[in-house]
DNA sequence: CAACTGTATATATATGATATACACACTATA
DNA sequence: TATAGTGTGTATATCATATATATACAGTTG
């Protein structure tokens, strides 16, 4: 588990956590059944309290995503890679729009956005 | 000026409307010197409070957008089109940035995001 | 003065993050 | 086998900040 937190982000520390964690189980770095660190130390690596680790996983779990079982820890839940794909997708669906939509408001073409596109993917 | 605002939108208000002011200015609908509408006069168009329409025209004034008198009103300021324009290739950039970043995740090639692009530009 | 303009103060609500004290589960060892 | 120790997650009370507000104040103009 390598989790980076940015304070400069605007993103709150939480959703940086299961953002991360998330794309982590998408990547099968973690498959069903494993363990993931605990919020304990999770917070001591970070450097952040433990009820900022625990809000994260509870979203995690409230989606699904993992279990955890108290004084045991927190597991990946199964089946959950197609379900986080589908996710990401919809979220890469949305900043494209919010793009386009950015772009219109500066008369910028289809054909310039590709153009735009291309080169950053390159980088 | 026709400013819309959204309830549902995660954006702050203050924020709708600079977004959407900026956007006028730099379609031309209002040029340098003309006369914005009164904070008062917008607060009660949009049925929000005084405080919100003033924090937008404030951050509009810090950025140099317009001009803001006590007791006559806010004014387009001048030569701001191109600021504007670059600004929102920023934001247009930004927004493609963070498609990018999400569509690694979830393993999608530069022609998928392209074709992704076209497909939502049209809509 | 009247009717318009922007301004300042004090306040409510929601969200993000925290410290600290609590309760449950395993395990080593007396 | 009992139990202390160290690991796990949980609950309460609190703080800081951001968004939005109502209401009272002050300047400008005809």
């Amino acid at each position: 588990m390598n989790i980076i937190i940015s304070n400069t982000s605007e993103k709150p520390i939480y959703e940086q956590i299961t953002t991360q964690i998330k794309a982590i189980i998408m990547k099968g770095e973690l498959n069903a059944g494993d363990a993931l660190p605990s919020i304990r130390f999770l917070a001591k690596e970070l450097r952040i309290s433990v009820i900022t680790t625990k809000r994260a996983y509870e979203e995690l779990e409230r989606d699904g995503f993992i279990e955890t079982v108290p004084g045991k820890g927190s597991f990946v839940a199964s089946g959950n890679q197609e379900l986080l794909r589908e996710e990401q997708l919809r979220i890469t669906e949305g900043h494209l729009i919010q793009a386009i939509e950015s772009a219109r408001s500066c008369s910028l073409s289809l054909a310039q956005l590709q153009e735009m596109l291309a080169v950053l993917y390159e980088e």
